[in-house]
DNA sequence: TATAAAAGTTAGGTTAATCTAACAAAAATT
DNA sequence: AATTTTTGTTAGATTAACCTAACTTTTATA
């Protein structure tokens, strides 16, 4: 069993290896300005995920996660991103104030809670900022994914999911109707600039090509994300 | 801001001053036995209370929550019920399962997440149990509840709780059909034993005297519960 | 390569929540 | 009223999660 601190730095641990592309290794002063503590903090609870087999560590040497540690982290992320798809899609709350309220809810540790969200949500593959969300087996697919902008005239797709999180593009998807797990059909495409006619709800909206760019898509019968073996899919 | 411990102790003392009938107050004793703890680790925590002005109490003195602990200590209750109502109503837990997760989400403490969850599940009133969810401002009304067994033949009412709340009763009432909520019209009533042949969801069921005491009622027009002026309103 | 800067560690302290063991007060019973 | 039982308190420990201040190791740079 895990605390919620515990869970707090596997899941910071699993976002900034993730970004040290070299090695995947992390370091205490690293780790500390990310969760918000002291180095000394960070260096006590290091020996404690070093007990549990969370991380592979010694003195001085960086910090590794481990599998058992990514497995538990993942599951941790799993929830948050369950709960931030329900804030938004069933509880109508914004983007961006969906993260802070999934912080507490991620911690709530109980299997069937999350395997009932989940069914509930039906399944859902993307968040509503556009992460993946990692199966009940703690697998996350997907790193095939096309942009809008290599979408042909008259093609049917599905937005699942951004290339950033920046609040200037969420609010600008947002008044132009868009959102995960949206339907589009792209209309017309301009030769000049490269810039879209979409349909989205019944209404059109000219999407630039930089915008496009930005947002990854699937084919509309596209159920299990990288799984689907249809001709036409973008995947 | 209250810790998760706190929380649970001032739940603790207003279901067991509700219990005390005489004066409401409760020893330390009693405490440590309902929350599992021993009653040094009570004693302890009886100082941070009065330090924070949720209860009275001195020194071998009987403990008495104040009108400030008894407002946090509803909202907790609050919480929990909306929470049994939403594992219930949508995620389909069992009866018998909801309490103890809903004793983990009820410790989420974000004031909006507690009222876009409320009209979410549309105001609910009971929670699956039967028991009254505490409004937005922490009122509890509805005191003077009529049962089933009082129903004429011909009316149509609404169930909104049950006198207790055993296994037993519960699972009863689950495998006729009947629950918190459901609409039943009373088709007729056996003057021999007073037994009722009910309408509900299109099949009828037979509703034993017994049983018909058990479950309280209100008119079908029922909103707002205890605010009803309707002529025809039971309550 | 010597040294300054950055990164990491240790020692010792705090707070919340728990415990055990010993003690004190209040209530019940003989 | 005296004594036993129940109830409540205190003192001293423990653990997780944090801190500061001082120290050490590693890395970078002059």
């Amino acid at each position: 069993m895990l605390s919620a601190t515990e869970e707090n730095y596997l899941k910071a641990l699993i976002k900034i290896s993730e970004k040290n592309e070299l090695d995947g290794k992390v370091g205490t002063n690293e780790l500390a300005a990310d969760l918000g503590v002291k180095p000394a903090t960070v260096n006590d609870m290091l020996k404690r995920l070093k007990d549990k087999k969370l991380i592979d560590y010694q003195k001085y040497g960086k910090i590794k996660i481990t599998s058992k540690g990514k497995k538990s982290g993942i599951e941790i992320i799993r929830r948050h991103r369950l709960w931030e798809t329900f804030l938004f899609e069933k509880l109508k709350f914004t983007w961006d104030e969906i993260h802070e309220v999934a912080e507490l809810l991620e911690h709530v540790n109980n299997p069937k809670l999350i395997e009932r969200l989940d069914e509930f949500l039906n399944h859902p593959q993307f968040d509503p900022h556009g992460d993946v969300i990692p199966n009940s087996k703690g697998e996350i697919k997907i790193h095939f994914k096309k942009t809008l902008s290599t979408v042909n005239e008259g093609q049917i797709i599905k937005m699942v999911a951004m290339k950033e999180n920046s609040d200037l593009l969420l609010k600008h998807l947002f008044e132009l109707g868009l959102g995960i797990n949206k339907f589009l059909k792209v209309i017309k495409i301009q030769p000049f600039d490269l810039s879209m006619n979409v349909l989205v709800d019944k209404k059109v909206v000219t999407i630039s090509n930089k915008l496009a760019e930005n947002i990854f898509v699937v084919c509309k019968e596209c159920k299990v994300i990288g799984e689907c073996n249809k001709k036409t899919c973008y995947l």
